[in-house]
DNA sequence: TGTTTTATTGATTGACGAGTCAATTAAGAA
DNA sequence: TTCTTAATTGACTCGTCAATCAATAAAACA
């Protein structure tokens, strides 16, 4: 029973469907089946729309990415004290949205997965260049020339927190994550106008 | 042509030649023909010696842990500063050995993959939990109970390095990763020492 | 010498999964 | 009403791959 302009609905629930299911998986070994069984629709459908797996996944990481800077973008919205536009960030990463286990184990899949994909490896490098370039606006006037590897510093810590949020049983440690980074940026900023 | 005692030979080799597919291939899809093939043997072998590709995927982490362990232990004899004892824990960390590539990428299946396999799951935590007691040891004397602390952040810092290295297309940045790591010390510590 | 044990493989099985396709339904256009 | 077009699916094809097995070859042993 067709109903006319399914096709951004089907999309959507496709894409939200990928991301749900490879965060239980904690895996890409998810099979189209699985997917289109989780979305209500059938497995020729998610071909029909997407055209292949792979496409697929690209687009569930192209929106993993997307709400990720929707947010990022929404906190820093009217902030214009470095130091607070830092902790906005920081705060934004591991904000419920993007740091719950289904996402993070996506997420962590993806990253991975970029290893193979071209396509993947390009979108994660643009979201960790806007990442880096937040990082060094805000790091800029307060620690001068050090704020490149401050900033740089500052993304591995906060990969090497997903990654490790990924694998913990007990329940999210947003707060703990959030501390951690401060405590570094904190460390950093003060050694940084001192000098 | 059986040669007798072969079997810790094969297994070896066969673990070598896991390891270095799955570096390969970025991925943990690789078949055991795959394998097999790079080991110099059927794939009806590895199966006989293995039993399974889990088992066998088992192994090569556990080797990648192992060899990284013997490392960390030849680094740290005879040292007694906490200071040189700390460097020598990070250089091990970023050393050629664990740090090429190949291993980068199969150690970071690996631990994607644990979010699948409670046996490698246990396997990473143990490995995790010495390199954090190592840290906590050597950070006592100098910072007291903030050790714990700092060992963490430090623990996530050395993961996200990995990750990045994983995805580095220009050669191996083991270096800067070492100064990264030896910066965020000198400030926890000096920052500790203080307090 | 014949028998057992270890090493080794080619061929086969059985399952599973991506992608294709022809067929069906209904909404809108002519 | 008739035609076109979007939505949707069940059934099918074609590969691939883990795992099994029966067979072979050569050590060691009796």
């Amino acid at each position: 029973m067709p109903k006319l302009g399914m096709e951004p609905i089907r999309r959507q629930t496709l894409v939200a469907a990928t991301i749900a299911e490879i965060g239980a998986a904690g895996s890409l070994e998810v099979t189209m089946s699985q997917i289109a069984r989780r979305a209500g629709v059938s497995s020729a459908l998610a071909h029909h729309y997407f055209g292949s797996k792979d496409k697929l996944f690209l687009a569930a990481m192209r929106t993993v990415l997307t709400d990720f800077g929707t947010e990022a973008r929404e906190a820093l919205a009217g902030q214009t004290d470095p130091q607070a536009r830092l902790r906005a960030i920081v705060q934004t990463c591991f904000a419920p949205a993007s740091f719950r286990p289904g996402v993070v184990a996506a997420w962590l899949n993806f990253y991975v997965h970029a290893l193979n994909s071209d396509a993947t490896l390009r979108l994660l490098r643009l979201y960790r260049r806007r990442l880096h370039s937040n990082l060094v606006h805000d790091l800029r006037p307060l620690v001068g020339a050090q704020a490149e590897e401050i900033a740089e510093t500052t993304g591995a810590l906060i990969d090497g927190l997903y990654i490790r949020q990924a694998l913990k049983s007990d329940g999210p440690l947003a707060d703990a994550a959030v501390r951690h980074v401060m405590a570094y940026l904190d460390l950093a900023i003060a050694a940084g106008s001192r000098a």
